[in-house]
DNA sequence: ATCGGTACCTGCACGC
DNA sequence: TGCGTGCAGGTACCGA
């Protein structure tokens, strides 16, 4: 579900009204999202302090007093709401000192995980592409020879770009997603670093993109979606030329672009 | 070592 | 109404 400004809002909102709290009990009750044994992680998560709430990538991670974290990816329909009704896919009940934290997935693909510190998976992945600077953006791309839509959704190259994002910061560059990444000319990769800042940018401020159920912790949509230009738009016009906006299958992911406006 | 295909799960929209 | 198909903001794992 939630990709790099989704994860942002849910991670702003949560930050104020974590941070301080005290974990009375966690509740497991689904096995497939916890990583480790569910007995242990709520013996060892009750009387925790919440230090203080952070992304990285699409990771939240809720940073616990004695050195430990709790990590959680959100996968595609993975949800953490604040006061929440639980429900037919409510999988954990973090009940705090006041309120209490829900997570809930129908999909199951997120995952849940208590941790000395950050885990491997989390520490592996790539820069943050708000933070990364053209230099060692350009360098990371010559270092693969894969297809640009591939690298951007690869989260060892930049950590955070899923498909949505993917899709719409290529059409801002004018770069066809099946472009070999590594040769792309370094003004057309000046592009598209400048238009994944943008567009991220743009859509943290909007609250980020609600297409089908993505919900902030209050259960409120963000609004970025009438923003899109390309994603699943197959068939509508281009807002810039008009012609009608295509769709493809890259690495088995639905893939959007204008073939007017992005070129090899 | 890197790449691409597949598996994992549920729900929804669609055509018949 | 019900069934089959295809599709969906994700990553992990496997073999080439």
């Amino acid at each position: 579900m939630p990709e790099l400004p989704e994860v942002e809002t849910i991670a702003r909102a949560l930050a104020p009204r974590l941070r301080g709290r005290r974990i009375v009990s966690a509740e497991f009750r689904c096995l497939r999202v916890l990583i480790g044994d569910p007995d242990r992680t709520s013996a060892a998560l009750a009387g925790r302090r919440v230090l203080a709430v952070q992304r990285h990538g699409k990771f939240i991670e809720i940073q616990l007093d004695a050195g430990q974290s709790f990590v959680v990816h959100l996968g595609m329909t993975g949800k953490l709401l604040m006061n929440g009704a639980p429900g037919k896919h409510t999988h954990a009940v973090l009940t705090l000192d006041r309120g209490a934290l829900l997570y809930d997935d129908s999909r199951q693909f997120g995952r849940l995980e208590l941790s000395a510190g950050l885990p491997a998976r989390v520490r592996k992945l790539g820069p943050e592409p708000l933070e990364v600077a053209f230099e060692d953006f350009e360098s990371r791309v010559r270092a693969h020879k894969t297809k640009i839509k591939a690298l951007l959704l690869n989260q060892r190259f930049l950590r955070g770009i899923g498909n949505i994002y993917a899709d719409e910061a290529l059409y801002r560059a004018g770069i066809h997603p099946l472009a070999v990444a590594r040769r792309l000319h370094r003004d057309r990769l000046k592009k598209l670093h400048a238009a994944i800042r943008k567009v991220l940018g743009e859509a943290i401020d909007a609250g980020g993109s609600s297409v089908s159920d993505y919900v902030d912790v209050d259960g409120r949509q963000g609004s970025f979606q009438v923003r899109h230009n390309v994603y699943q738009k197959n068939g509508a016009p281009c807002p810039r030329c008009g012609a009608r906006i295509r769709r493809i299958l890259v690495t088995q992911r639905g893939t959007h672009f204008c073939p007017q406006c992005q070129k090899r």
